[in-house]
RNA sequence: GGGCGUUUAGCUCAGUUGGCUAGAGCACUGCCCUUACAAGGCAGGGGUCGGCGGUUCGAGUCCGUCAACGCCCACCA
């Protein structure tokens, strides 16, 4: 082949250049033809196309693109689909904003719809189809960021396996997932209280709450005893007081021992209660006593269900308080007092409740302002209500211990990298204290594909859905009719209505494995693809992506979804904080690699071992832009020599050395890579390659300008190294790798053998001449420095003092040691290790 | 309140089953245009390994404890 090597080799422009090139030639193409032994499959993880680029995205797909591109030299072939997680609130939330629009299920489909240019204010209702119709519309513009995005870092995903969370293919397998969970009864329809967002008018689900720090106020309230006594209690939510269904307080607490089993009436409204005994009532909060609401917060659900307390819902799903004032206040008092707050969001009803109950006496001194946890939906801006709906959840260990001891045992089973993450998955399962709750009461995602029977009086017979044909699949309820019903027959008594639901993201993303191996239409690749091998991801979705993935392959195939599951750690700014949008302090990715090179950010990521808080480092970057440039450099020195060698010319004992020190650097980098440690695999490959180019190529220079048979021997050692070093680094750097090798090989890098030991040994001698000749050239280096002088300054005489066996190892490369320190004469002599350097005269 | 992780040079980090004077890069200092590389090279200074206690012939490495920071979880009266 004819070789090519630039005059002036440059990293400007290598990246676009091979960015084509891998795609126009298929370098990353997944050959299902191989079986499942020879087959490595990532399950990547897919990322929300709505949000926004920032360095966390670039972090974990680099690390994991390290480990595919080492897994396909070793010969594996590696499967590595991406997919695009558009499906879902993030996107509709987006769209709404950027485009000013709500949905309004209720309008009808406007086929000539567009967009207003600005986004009006308030914003504009629209037919649920167009609404999806802009959701689509936008994600397909985000996804092409994304894509960009991933090919300009060189990710070697195959591009043909790609999906998006909420196409027709994921539909399909999403909704026959579901069916089949149906079918065995793991997944069930429930009326039951659900944590409730006001604003986004859905339920949600356990794995997406937080905890934020809210203002409330303490208001010590008078309840009244059947003697006219006031018992006080504490609340922050007075105006759930119409919503009492009893009082509480711990058993052993004296105070309140004698009220047990008596009755008390509420303030204002006069409602009869009971007082109960319970070991959660802590009597160090507030009086002691709590009233019991329907429902105030999850203890309330917890008191509720065990004493089987009557349901006293007053929240709506707007938030606000019913206008109606409830059957259970029956008096003129109570429902002249509930007049003033119907209809309230409860922030004002508050308010209001203060002012009635400083009226009536009821209240005891001023509402006391304290901070406390309030649960919110971690996409939402209002604190979650708790109100009664009926809602589809799937099981997953939270009522059912067998279950749980199952899910736990598979935690076990996985092998988890670092271990310590399985700790997360393991704490988050002993944890859960209810079933997966996947419906949502939205619009852009997968439907729940589910009809409900219509009696003759009108009723939804939730009990016996209608489910569709499987070769119907995916359906959309509220548009289409079930099997042997007309269109007709919705929404009319004896006919049919439509789950109007459709399902968390989770629930379809969830089953990535399946749906990027096509579980439900082509099994023979599924076969060679599942279960799968790695799991990348990082922390902060292991209750959710993780062990949803976990649960979903737990129940269809019985096995784990795959093999290891590497956790990548968060990335911090310089100041260690982490990065979040409301911080302010999110590095975007785009900009970086147009500064620093997508090798320099590569570098920096591939330097992040999994778990590991990692600061965006621009100094790392720099390295490793530096790097990237030595290897152009090197590889243009070691290819100005012979066009041909032959490795058998390789007899110096100092070729032969280097080449023993890089064969151990092989089984190093392929041991670490073996364990999943890619930081390891660089940093041993970087360490050896920096001493090569300082000392080696140095110490050999004249012998490969001077040629001969010792220059012939450095000349194959020094093809030999680079080709070594070459794919040593393509996983971690694969744009300069892959120019460097088009000068003088054939075929891409990417899908060149993994060195190994075995291609080495044969030219491997000992490995301590290199090194100790090493030495000697440092000593005299170090003496030209403190001498003020030339690396280049002619030195009169070394005198090197060592051991029998140094000075053996060093006088098989006098020659060498003397060119490269410009020696004249070199002496030896035994005892304690020391180098004397005469310089000469200038 | 519970759990996990981190704490090593000014900065970012290595330090693999406990073993010679604790390492790298950046930054800093000095020298050097040496025909692969000046967006470079060579050399150098710099750390009582968060605190305390313990095990051991020997501890950055094991145990206990405390502290700071980060993250996760927790029943919000």
């Amino acid at each position: 082949m004819m070789r090519t090597v630039p005059d002036k080799p440059a990293l400007e422009g290598i990246e676009a250049k091979w960015m084509e090139r891998w795609e126009s030639e298929g370098t990353y193409r997944f050959d299902r033809s191989r079986s499942r032994e020879e087959i490595f499959a990532i399950d990547t993880p897919p990322p929300t196309v709505s949000g926004s680029l920032h360095m966390g995205s670039v972090f974990g797909y680099v690390q994991t693109d390290a480990i595919a591109r080492y897994q396909r030299m070793k010969g594996m072939e590696v499967f590595y689909p991406m997919g695009w997680d558009d499906n879902g609130l993030p996107t509709e939330r987006r769209v709404q904003n950027y485009y000013g629009v709500r949905c309004d299920p209720t309008l009808h489909y406007d086929p000539g719809f567009t967009p207003p240019e600005e986004a009006p204010e308030p914003p504009m209702s629209v037919s649920r189809r167009n609404f999806i119709e802009l959701c689509h519309g936008l994600t397909a513009e985000d996804e092409k960021v994304f894509e960009n995005l991933w090919r300009t870092l060189g990710l070697s995903v195959d591009w043909a396996q790609s999906y998006a969370t909420i196409d027709e293919h994921c539909q399909r397998t999403s909704q026959k997932a579901f069916l089949g969970n149906l079918e065995r009864g793991e997944a069930y329809s429930q009326e039951a209280p659900v944590l409730w967002d006001v604003d986004f008018k859905s339920a949600v689900a356990q794995a997406e709450l937080e905890d934020r720090e809210r203002p409330g106020s303490y208001h010590r309230i008078a309840f009244h005893r059947s003697d006219g006594e006031p018992v006080y209690i504490e609340t922050t939510r007075p105006e759930l007081i119409c919503a009492c269904v009893a009082l509480v307080a711990h058993p052993d607490d004296v105070r309140y021992q004698p009220l047990l089993g008596s009755t008390v009436t509420s303030p204002l409204f006069g409602v009869d209660l009971p007082v109960m005994a319970h070991e959660l009532a802590d009597p160090e909060k507030g009086s002691g006593i709590a009233m019991i609401c329907t429902w105030g917060d999850t203890t309330d659900v917890t008191w509720w269900r065990e004493f089987d307390l009557p349901t006293r819902a007053v929240l709506q799903q707007s938030g606000r308080l019913q206008e109606d004032t409830p059957e259970w206040i029956d008096s003129e008092t109570g429902r002249v007092a509930y007049e003033q707050i119907a209809g309230l969001y409860p922030g004002q009803a508050q308010r209001k409740m203060a002012e009635m109950l400083a009226e009536s006496g009821d209240l005891d001194g001023e509402p006391r302002p304290i901070t406390h946890p309030v649960k919110f939906f971690e996409k939402g801006d209002r604190p979650l209500e708790i109100i009664s709906s009926r809602q589809w959840y799937i099981r997953n260990g939270g009522r059912d211990e067998d279950l749980r001891q199952a899910l736990l045992a598979r935690g076990v089973e996985l092998d988890w990298i670092p271990d310590f993450m399985g700790v997360r998955y393991k704490h988050w399962v002993e944890g859960l204290n209810g079933d997966w709750l996947i419906s949502r009461q939205r619009f852009f995602g997968v439907s729940v594909p589910v009809w409900y029977p219509i009696d003759a009086g009108g009723e939804l017979d939730f009990e016996h859905p209608i489910l569709p044909d499987q070769a119907e699949l995916p359906v959309d309820p509220t548009t289409d009719a079930p099997p042997g019903y007309e269109e007709s027959r919705r929404g009319i008594p004896g006919g049919f209505a439509g789950d109007p639901d459709v399902m968390d993201t989770w629930a379809t993303s969830s089953l990535t494995p399946q749906i990027a191996g096509h579980w439900d239409d082509d099994t023979d690749l599924f076969a060679r693809v599942f279960p799968m091998d790695l799991r990348p991801q990082g922390p902060e979705i292991i209750r959710t992506w993780l062990f949803s993935t976990l649960l979903r392959s737990h129940y269809e195939h019985g096995v784990l979804p795959w093999a290891h599951a590497s956790i990548n750690g968060w990335i911090l700014d310089a100041d260690r904080k982490k990065m979040s949008k409301s911080r302010g302090n999110v590095v975007t990715p785009i900009p970086l690699i147009e500064e620093h090179g997508a090798e320099a950010i590569r570098y920096w990521a591939c330097n992040g071992r999994p778990g590991t808080d990692t600061a965006v480092d621009f100094g790392v970057m720099k390295i490793g832009r530096r790097l990237a440039l030595k290897i152009l450099n090197a590889a243009r020195f070691v290819l100005r020599f012979a066009d041909d060698v032959d490795p058998a010319a390789i007899t110096e004992p100092l070729d032969r050395s280097m080449l023993a020190s890089l064969s151990e650097v092989v089984a190093e980098s392929t041991a670490a890579f073996e364990k999943y440690d890619y930081t390891r695999a660089i940093e041993t490959v970087e360490k050896s390659f920096w001493t090569w180019t300082d000392d080696y190529l140095e110490l050999v220079k004249a012998r490969a300008y001077d040629g001969g048979a010792a220059g012939a021997s450095a000349h194959a050692a020094l093809q030999l190294a680079l080709g070594t070093y070459l794919r040593l680094f393509a996983p971690f750097l694969p744009f300069v790798t892959e120019e460097v090798w088009s000068w003088w090989q054939e075929g891409s890098v990417h899908r060149a053998p993994w060195p190994s030991v075995a291609e080495l040994e044969t030219h491997a001698g000992d490995p301590a001449v290199f090194a100790v000749t090493s030495e000697v050239l440092t000593a005299v280096r170090r003496a030209k420095s403190d001498a003020r002088a030339s690396m280049a300054a002619e030195v009169a005489s070394v005198a090197v003092v060592a051991g029998s066996e140094s000075l053996a190892l060093i006088r098989q490369a006098e020659a060498d040691l003397k060119a490269a320190a410009r020696a004249a004469e070199m002496s030896y002599s035994e005892g304690e290790f020391s180098i004397e350097s005469v310089l000469a005269e200038a």
